[in-house]
DNA sequence: CGACTCCATGACAATATCGTCACAAATATG
DNA sequence: CATATTTGTGACGATATTGTCATGGAGTCG
């Protein structure tokens, strides 16, 4: 089976050593030099792991991640980031904002192995379960049904994708603009105002059958599912 | 909810640090000082996320990956290896091992946090709550909550940032200017005053539930959070 | 002890935000 | 094709939030 590995370096040298380096252990190496070819290629691709470098000639590292993580359809995939700067604080910021793991250049093929190999050992057997619950709420995203105690819900198809976000985090303040870009995809043109509607029909859907207040208010920022 | 992080570690005075960072952060720190004491551990809890020393006075770390892996029950666990060697080869081998990650020491306490995070955020499907505490107050940042002495706190917006900007500098005096441009941004145009009463409003939001005295007025300056 | 500066506090008006409804357009359903 | 259902948007009243000011009190200094 083919192990497909997306490089995005704008190196020649780097990237064609680690093309080398990946084919040598039994890989597949997918080659980018720059954010905008890395888009392109995960349009066309989607690989098992992802190696970024920081910085890119059109645009930083980060911000391909957050393109990357945002996709609803590649989100999960592993990747590692690589950087010529050993800066802590950049370190940091790359693995909050969504990088698996970091190294620093010049780095070590071998240690880069290594971890790809890490990773991937995680990543594969990765299988969802495609039930989510909280408290009375039952989703089976992959037969598209909810419960509430037990009684079924109908959900329109908007209404659905929105419970199915809260419900993958729970607990979690989640801000408007963030809830336009899940649900309804980053390049659509919604009003914020929208949101709220749906907020309300979806409180509405769920409210017969339970005690009321799961999806709260956080005035100013957007919403959140919590049992108060 | 409780994330339990196992640290196996035998230096006492590396263990607490680590345990106290944890703690800060949010997490619930088990503590192992020897292999075999880790082992015990395991046959009670199950923790989330296990911290390795390499060299460990009765077995090797790596020894200890091997029989964690072996184990049915637990063997899914992320673990990251960490090591005062720096030799790659041991680098490799850990992660050739089952080690999930691999940390040199000294390492900073800053990016462990953020790679413990990162890991977890992999084996538990979301993001991890990022928490600042102070004493009895409790932020948890990613959902929006403030507990004082386990109580929930109503706060606006502003008051909102307001003790998150403390919470993330506590005990240093914040001059007004500094927490203007931080909790208003940097081209809004507010009077100094306006800082004064938002301290007001937070100091009456945070006094029912606890002692007085947490934000206290540095005349002529500004504002700091302190116990006195 | 004055004289002065600086801050705490309450009140208030302006504003921002949210919940809800109604409606029209788009889409699905039979 | 006719009829539901779903979806996005504007409107508007209710409510929460916010910035500013006025006032009195506390702190500071010679």
């Amino acid at each position: 089976m083919h192990t497909n590995i997306l490089i995005v370096e704008d190196d020649m040298a780097i990237r064609e050593m680690m093309a080398f380096s990946l084919k040598r252990e039994g890989f597949d190496a997918i080659k980018a030099a720059s954010g905008h070819e890395a888009l392109e290629q995960l349009n066309q691709v989607h690989p098992d792991l992802i190696v970024v470098d920081w910085g890119l000639p059109d645009m930083s590292g980060i911000d391909l991640i957050d393109s990357i993580r945002r996709d609803e359809v590649i989100k999960e995939v592993p990747i590692i980031m690589l950087t010529a700067r050993s800066e802590e604080q950049d370190k940091i910021k790359g693995l909050e904002r969504g990088a698996d793991d970091y190294l620093t250049k010049p780095a070590s093929m071998l240690e880069l192995m290594a971890r790809i190999r890490a990773h991937l050992r995680r990543s594969k057997g990765f299988e969802t379960s495609h039930k989510l619950t909280y408290q009375d709420i039952e989703m089976d995203a992959s037969a598209h049904e909810v419960k509430v105690n037990e009684l079924a819900v109908n959900l329109s198809l908007t209404e659905f994708k929105l419970l199915k976000l809260f419900l993958q985090n729970p607990n979690k303040l989640l801000a408007r603009e963030h809830i336009l870009n899940h649900v309804w995809g980053r390049n659509t043109f919604v009003e914020d105002r929208t949101v709220d509607v749906h907020i309300l029909r979806l409180r509405k859907a769920l409210k017969p059958h339970a005690r009321d207040k799961w999806i709260q208010t956080v005035r100013g920022i957007g919403y959140k599912l919590a049992s108060m």
